[in-house]
DNA sequence: TAGGTTATATACCGTTCGGTATATTAAAGG
DNA sequence: CCTTTAATATACCGAACGGTATATAACCTA
């Protein structure tokens, strides 16, 4: 990696926890510079303005998630086992996503809603594609005959919209267990649907 | 009411909407001048600063909807009926609820977790608020053997973030029947439990 | 209708915002 | 080791930020 592909990755390292707790409007140039000991200067060298820095540090905390989902689900057959693997992550990981500043996809959308199109168009994309995951999961499982025929659509945006809603009670009510009572709710949800 | 009220009322609700869009630091003094058609003087006189002006545009965003769910409770007895009222008014009112930037409850939880501390804490009261409503109801409606005995904690959670989750995902796809579905989806668990 | 009071507008303050042209430093190549 | 090139720092810009003292206007009461 040349040099300044690494100084724009320890930009984006460094600045994507900020960005999701402060938001875009949110975070100040200040804050970038402080958080990586560069300048202004420096940034501007490496990116072309401060949405750009936003953007790639959404992307970061995305793949961030849904790298070490995606690991998971690798060493996993049965469709209900990988359901339960998005399931296991938030439970397993709420500490973590909670110091970070909680989920960014819940995050940048409340933050994106208005005016910035770019980021916003980025987090309809992340949502979709998580969407598409778990459908494919349970459509591969039905014809699979390891889970019962389900409208998978409908069963992927509750569970998507369940995670999101309980983070954000568990965050600010500060009650982890509102998380993990709400995602155990949904493993026995799966539990039900499995053969 | 005197004047000076009627213009920080009139402040309120002019600036409720565009805060609830925008967020705290989003929204700039700007904003607030050209939506009321007043100066920064005449806001400054009825309120102490910025951030008085966000609290009491919360507070008026999060009683909009509050209000509206109490006066239909009024004229219902059973509990499994008042329960539903929370759910029909998501479902029948989601259109303006999209029109006035979201859910005020998830988008200030999200907006002020950083930060702004007594904005912050005015949200966790109203989640707080909201969520003992429903355990009232829920209890209310055991003992009067209206409906099954359930975990009325473990109920609530479920509810509020499953309501919450599904208007994030419905305004961010712009799917409203993302929304639908999932009230639906309550709906359905409240018929379950219903003696 | 005059005088006092209350509310709004004007004009300004210091600070910080995002952004940039330029100088300086560090690295790479001959 | 010297020169060229790439990356970082410095110093600055205009604009907009939140906020305020003060002037002006609107209202109320005598």
């Amino acid at each position: 990696m040349i040099r300044s592909e690494k100084t724009r990755q320890f930009i984006i390292e460094k600045t994507a926890p900020i960005f999701n707790k402060k938001g875009y409007t949110g975070t100040y140039l200040s804050d970038l510079t402080e958080a990586t000991g560069l300048t202004k200067g420096s940034i501007y060298g490496n990116f072309q303005n401060k949405n750009e820095v936003a953007l790639e540090a959404f992307r970061y905390n995305y793949q961030q998630v849904i790298g070490q989902i995606n690991k998971k689900l690798q060493s996993l057959e049965r469709a209900d086992q990988k359901l339960l693997a998005f399931l296991i992550f938030y439970k397993e990981q709420h500490q973590d996503i909670f110091e970070r500043g909680g989920c960014a996809i819940l995050n940048t959308a409340i933050d994106a809603d208005d005016g910035n199109d770019l980021l916003r168009e980025e987090v309809v994309q992340a949502i979709s594609n998580w969407k598409k995951k778990l459908e494919t999961i349970l459509k591969t499982g039905i014809s699979n005959n390891e889970i019962q025929p389900v409208d998978t659509a409908k069963f992927s945006n509750e569970m998507i919209a369940l995670i999101e809603g309980s983070v954000m009670m568990a965050k600010t009510l500060q009650e982890p267990d509102i998380l993990i009572d709400n995602i155990t709710r949904l493993e026995s949800k799966i539990h039900e649907i499995t053969i």
